[in-house]
This record gives structure tokens, sequence and C-alpha cells, in this order.
DNA sequence: CTCTGTGAACTTGTTCACAGCG
DNA sequence: CGCTGTGAACAAGTTCACAGAG
């Protein structure tokens, strides 16, 4: 897993016992299908309706063996000879990841990044609705943040129970960020999105997945040093990065 | 691999030819440490000087046996018997990652997003400074953000070249990354951060690590839903997540 | 004859379990 | 004797290469 890559542990994923409907898909496939989504609703948009597997790898930035093995794992949605329906594997993929279902989302911390989480249009326009805001700033309380009132997180409780909310987005300084996992967890939250940079205890169970910005910048500051340094052919693009390969332009 | 695994290409990463001071690290290694570093980092305020595989894995939200293979591939910096000495494995953790070379970063596209990246206090904290700040907007040019002035894109090759910023950040809409990119490339950048959902094509010898979030609640509704349906012993954390093993609380 | 779907080879990453240092 | 460092076993993920469907 990821980032990032990576990562995390042992990544379960899913065990078998699967139905038709839910195939046990390993976790690096399920990592790559949203890419594949985007992907997909660009052609749709581009007026195209059929992709080869050459043709969607390259527009995700994987190779075509790859894409092949993921999607096959779904099932078999794709044409010897002529290649994939685009709206058919949009509507497969879509359901495999649960979007058909609309999610309510929590978002605690309305610092600079929970603004920008608010009102990031991403969500939306992938079936994710942020329908709650909560923060311990009574100062913040009441603030009007794209079109929601912010709560204070004393009434994270009930409005989780009472909307049904099953995915929590953290984005708090790292100090509170375990006090918040756990008010989720307890209301009922089992997908935690954690911003804050810091580990989260969970029970089991539970699904943390983690996004830290600074994280990132010094993976790519190791790539750095390495250039610099002339050492090896340091070049390497991991954990959910896009560049496709053996393209020299600038 | 998986958060990011992760994706991507091959992630060839780096191949040998190293000096002392440049081991060859694995992606899945180079990934977490900078979390071994954090937590470190945390140890010390802490007023902690001397750490056991065993401790510090529990911080960082990893088994023992990784973080001690993990570690190794740096050297031995350990005390058998008693532990690493925090001190020491943070520098070489830092002069490892590059971190302790200032690295000045260039932010493109100040939206929503943009705004909350200029002004994150992570990045300082972790020896990155935004030096410059990019939009296409004419409307927002000249704005003071976080005490940067925003200049017109026009200028990006000009400040990037002068003030030899080697990494970049894109938070710009979509449409707009791939023009951005190869704009950052030309100017003489070597390693960008992407937040637009979008694949970039960019030429051998730069990295770029994508991070978009929408894709991060994919994953989780993905699992969600696996869970909603009882099927398999659905519950697993990858990529970059951070769920301790074996936790049974709430 | 093209392009999917997939066994089999290979690479990378993780975990185990223990030798041996301090 | 506790804890690191590491070979060896295992698991996951990727790539190759080709059979065979359309």
């Amino acid at each position: 897993m990821s980032q990032q890559r990576s990562g995390g542990e042992a990544g379960l994923s899913t065990r078998n016992g699967a139905g038709p409907d839910f195939p046990d898909l390993p976790d690096a496939t399920v990592a790559r299908l949203p890419e594949y989504l985007r992907s997909l609703h660009q052609m749709l948009e581009a007026g195209q309706d059929t992709t080869s597997s050459e043709g969607l790898a390259a527009a995700a930035g994987v190779n075509s063996a790859k894409l092949r093995k993921d999607l096959s794992h779904l099932g078999s949605y794709g044409t010897r000879g002529v290649g994939y329906d685009i709206t058919r594997l949009v509507e497969q993929i879509e359901h495999v990841l649960g979007l058909t279902i609309h999610r309510g989302v929590a978002l605690v911390g309305l610092g600079n990044l929970g603004h920008a989480l608010a009102g990031y249009a991403g969500f939306a326009s992938r079936g994710f609705e942020i329908v709650a805001l909560f923060d311990a700033d009574p100062a913040r309380v009441g603030e009007m943040v794209h079109g929601l009132a912010v709560r204070h997180i004393d009434q994270l409780a009930v409005t989780v129970t009472q909307e049904r909310i099953a995915i929590g987005v953290i984005a708090t300084p790292a100090r509170a960020a375990q006090s918040v996992a756990d008010q989720l967890v307890a209301a009922g939250v089992t997908s935690i999105l954690n911003f804050a940079p810091c580990v989260l205890s969970v029970p089991e169970g539970v699904d943390v997945r983690k996004v830290d910005l600074a994280v990132e910048l010094q993976i790519l500051s190791f790539h750095e040093h390495r250039k610099a340094n002339g050492n090896g052919q340091a070049n390497g693009v991991a954990r959910g990065s896009a560049a496709r390969p053996g393209e020299v332009a600038a």
C-alpha cells in the first residue's frame, strides 16, 4: 500500500467467502480501481464508448497486463478482440466499490485543511457528501462553511448516530486526533480518513487510512537527495504515483 | 503498492552503486522512515533518549521485525540488549532522507486546497519551506497568503530557476495540471507532489507522487461496502494506514 | 488476426525465529 | 539474558507470454 505506499499493517484486505457480487480483491487492486474509474469517466465525457486494456492502462498510468489482471478479478467484462464497454465497466467498478450507495461523511476539525476539505468538489462528484462539520473551538462553532454550520464536537455522537454516518474525516491537530477517533468509533463510524500526523489506534473492524502531506514531501526529498548525489539511477515513482514509463518530454 | 501503493509504475526506486551514505533502500522502507522519524521526535519531546524496536514499532504502528529490518538497511545504529539511541537514529534518518538540506518548494494553484497547503505548519516543521506561490487567475495574483505574494504562473520559470527550487506542489484543477507540470519540469523541478486528480506524464528522472483525496474515500467505501454485506472478515488497513494490530477498544 | 484473460515465472515485501552481541 | 540484526520461509504483487475467444 500507496502514498503512499505501501506502509501500514498487513492489509488483510478481505478474506474469502465472497459471493459473485463481492469478489475478494487484492488490496493493490482496490487501490487502483478509483483511478481506472476516473479515467473511464474522462473517456465517456470525451464521447468514447469502448476502450482497450492498452488505452485504459495508458490513461491510468499503469501497464496493461496489470490492468487486465485487476479487471479480471471483477469478472469478465471485456470482449476479446475488441476491448471493454466503458459504461458497463464503470457500473461494475462503482458497484464493487460501493459507490452506488450515497455515503454521508462527518468532517472533524475546521482549520485550514478542514475548510479546504469541506469545500472540496472532488468528494461530491464521487458520491460522497459531507453532511456534518465539527470543531472543538467554540469560536468556530456556528460558523457557516460551504453551506453547513459547524457544530461543537459534543454533538458528534448524537449527529453521527442519527444520520447513520459511517465515514469520518479527521483534520484536527495531532494531539486531538486520537480522542476524536475514539468518539467517532463510539458513535458508530467504521471508516476513518486521518489527516493528522499521528498513529491512531482503533478497534478491529474499523478501517483507518492516513494521509500525511509532510510524509509525501519527505519521500520526494529522499529521491532528490539521491539524484543530487548522482548515486544509482535514482528515479522511482512509487505508491500512488503516476508517471508514464519512458516518456521524455520537457 | 498500496495509498498510495501503491499504484504507479514499477517503482525501481533506486539501483545500486551506493556509497555508505546512500544506502539502497527498498521503496517500502523509504515510505516508512518519515513515520519513524515523527515518532522519534515525539519521544524526544517526552524526554526519552532511548527506545527499543518494540517501543518504536508500537509508536509507528508497525511490527517490530519490520522496523528492525528497515533500520538495519541504514546500518547498525542499535545496541543489542539495549535498543536505539534516539538522537543518533534521528540524525541518521534525517540524513538519509536528505532533510538536513533546506528545501524550497513552489506551490501552484491557490484555490481552497492551495490556501490550506500554503499555511500547513507540518511542512515548515519538517524542513520544507514554501518559497513561491503561483496561480493563473489574475484576480488572485498579488494576494498575500500566509506572508507570500501570489505570482502569476508566467513568472514560474524565472522564479524556479532563480531560487533553484527542486520540488513543486500542484494544487490546480485537473485540466491545468499537466501544463503546470510541464512548466515546472522545464524550469528544472525534479520532484512533483500532485494533488490534482489526473495522471501526469513527466520525463524520466522526475519523480511524481500523487495524493488524491477522493481516491482515499473510495477505498474506504469499498471496505464499508463489504462490511455492510457481512461478506468475508473485511477489515484491512492498507497503504499508509495506521491501525495497531489486534487492539479491541471502544 | 486482435485483444482479453490467465497460468507461471519473477520480484518485492513481510514475518518468523534465532544466532550472537553487549 | 534481553534485544538487535538477519537468514530463511512465506506472502503479495507484478510482469511475461501465450492460449484461445470473438
